[in-house]
RNA sequence: GUGGCUGUAGCUCAGUCGGUUCGAGCACCAGAUUGUGGAUCUGGGGGUCGUGGGUUCAAUUCCCAUCAGCCACCCCA
């Protein structure tokens, strides 16, 4: 191992591909800043308890994909695998349970110890929008609708699909569960050695196997769909009426189970064909026991994350970035008119580059380099009559400018 | 965590059936062009051939290990 190499599944986000992310960030941003969402930063590390409690014993995350360490305290502290944890703890932290409902958008790395692949990191990144303290299937009607008008503002509305299912309330997914594992007891020799160990721990994930044998035995399985209690498929037809009415496309999934303890009613997943076998790009759920699992008052709430880097890797070129006037001073004299210049236009608010070294020729190829608009000449004939020459770098036409109206003359370049 | 493929310049890739100084395009730097960029031409820098060990007179080439990337699984954003 080089030293100089990064920690295996990081990686360096060098400029272009961090504009790419920003442009993926600052559009979810907006909108959801649209729908009423505050941007809230909760700590990238929290005790291990908040995750191990909440995420489920038996999880992968919680077994084998967190990066935990004791810090020089003695306490167990894990680097957030997810963001809805710590979001909850935020909110009894802070009291919130007195502003509810709490809508937040959230943004940053996250860490999971796993093998890394084209999309799936050791560190990535995700957005994440919660809504807490809301019973009742309108504030997944309007996560889901955000998710969908961010996926669509990002250019992604015909690489993506919706798919959506309902895992019912805890009565319906127990009565659910009894019935399942009835059935696949009867098949058990037929199913992989994963699914039998899910068959233990958490059997409808092998509703998730892409193993043939499994998918054999799956599919004449009973579903949940058709054990919901009444209480469940009241919520779910009114989501779907919601989601309609919203003008938001999606496609029923019986199929579709998450991975995750806390999860109940309705459970999405945005997908594409276009990432390999990373299918999911954005996905979420309600979890109204989370909270109480972690010794609150009972509260609901429901959510999403989307993967930054899968996003980022599924959209066009983002628009370009302002581009720069070049301040070009000629020779030592103009030096410091140069400097005092560029602080004046920058202040103006424009976007300004100065070269730290070179000639004129030089100067004037870096200019062309970072895709300048305009390049300000100032030589010793021009500071001497109080002017500038500024060259348009697209057209190539040049014209003497005064110092005293620099300002409004690159005012177009804005 | 399991199985497989790959690893030569900043990038994309040649090459050596084991044998003198490993090449090209792009990029970078300099000059032609000392008050003017994009084009062109000329020249230049840059490689412990992922890392460590082994076999051999000789290894970038063969073998083993290791690290990393990719693919499938597991699982997920």
């Amino acid at each position: 191992m080089s030293s100089l190499q990064p920690v295996r599944g990081t990686h360096d986000i060098l400029s272009d591909e961090s504009r790419r992310h920003r442009w993926v960030s600052k559009t979810a941003r907006a909108i959801a800043a649209s729908y009423g969402y505050g941007e809230i930063a909760t700590p990238i590390f929290e005790f291990t308890e908040v995750f191990a409690r909440t995420l489920g014993e038996t999880s992968d995350i919680v077994t084998k994909e967190m990066y935990t360490f004791d810090d020089r305290g003695g306490d167990s502290i894990t680097l957030r695998p997810e963001f809805t944890a710590g979001i909850a703890r935020a909110f009894m932290s802070n009291g919130l349970a007195q502003q509810v409902p709490v809508k937040v958008f959230c943004q940053g790395p996250i860490f999971r110890y796993e093998r890394p692949q084209k999309g799936r990191l050791r560190q990535f990144h995700q957005l994440d929008v919660e809504v807490l303290g809301v019973p009742g299937p309108l504030p997944d009607i309007e996560v889901i609708a955000l998710a969908a008008h961010i996926l669509d503002a990002l250019g992604l509305r015909d690489k993506v699909v919706l798919e959506l299912n309902t895992l019912g309330d805890s009565e319906s997914r127990k009565a659910y569960r009894a019935k399942l594992v009835a059935y696949l007891n009867d098949f058990r020799d037929r199913l992989s050695e994963d699914s039998r160990v899910r068959l233990e721990r958490n059997p409808l994930r092998i509703f998730d196997s892409k193993d043939k044998g499994d998918q054999a035995v799956m599919a004449e399985a009973p579903l949940l769909v058709d054990t919901l209690n009444d209480a469940s498929k009241v919520f779910f037809d009114e989501l779907l009426a919601g989601l309609d009415a919203a003008g938001v496309a999606y496609r029923l999934n019986p199929r579709l189970v998450r991975g995750l303890d806390y999860y109940c009613h309705t459970a999405f997943e945005f997908t594409t064909e276009t990432l390999g076998s990373q299918g999911a790009v954005l996905a979420g759920g309600r979890y109204d026991g989370l909270v109480e699992m972690m010794g609150g008052r009972p509260t609901p709430g429901i959510g999403w994350a989307a993967g930054v880097e899968r996003l980022a890797m599924m959209i066009d070129e983002p628009p370009a970035e302002a581009r720069p006037v070049v301040m070009v001073p000629i020779g030592d004299e103009t030096r410091s008119l140069a400097l005092e210049l560029t602080q004046r236009l920058r202040h103006a608010g424009l976007t300004v580059d100065l070269g730290y070294s070179g000639n004129l020729g030089k100067r004037m190829k870096r200019a062309n380099k970072v895709n300048a608009c305009a390049a300000v000449l100032l030589g010793e004939d021009e500071m001497a009559r109080q002017a500038a020459t500024v060259r348009d770098m697209d057209s190539g036409e040049q014209s003497e400018v005064p110092l005293a109206s620099l300002e409004n003359h690159l005012a177009r370049y804005r």
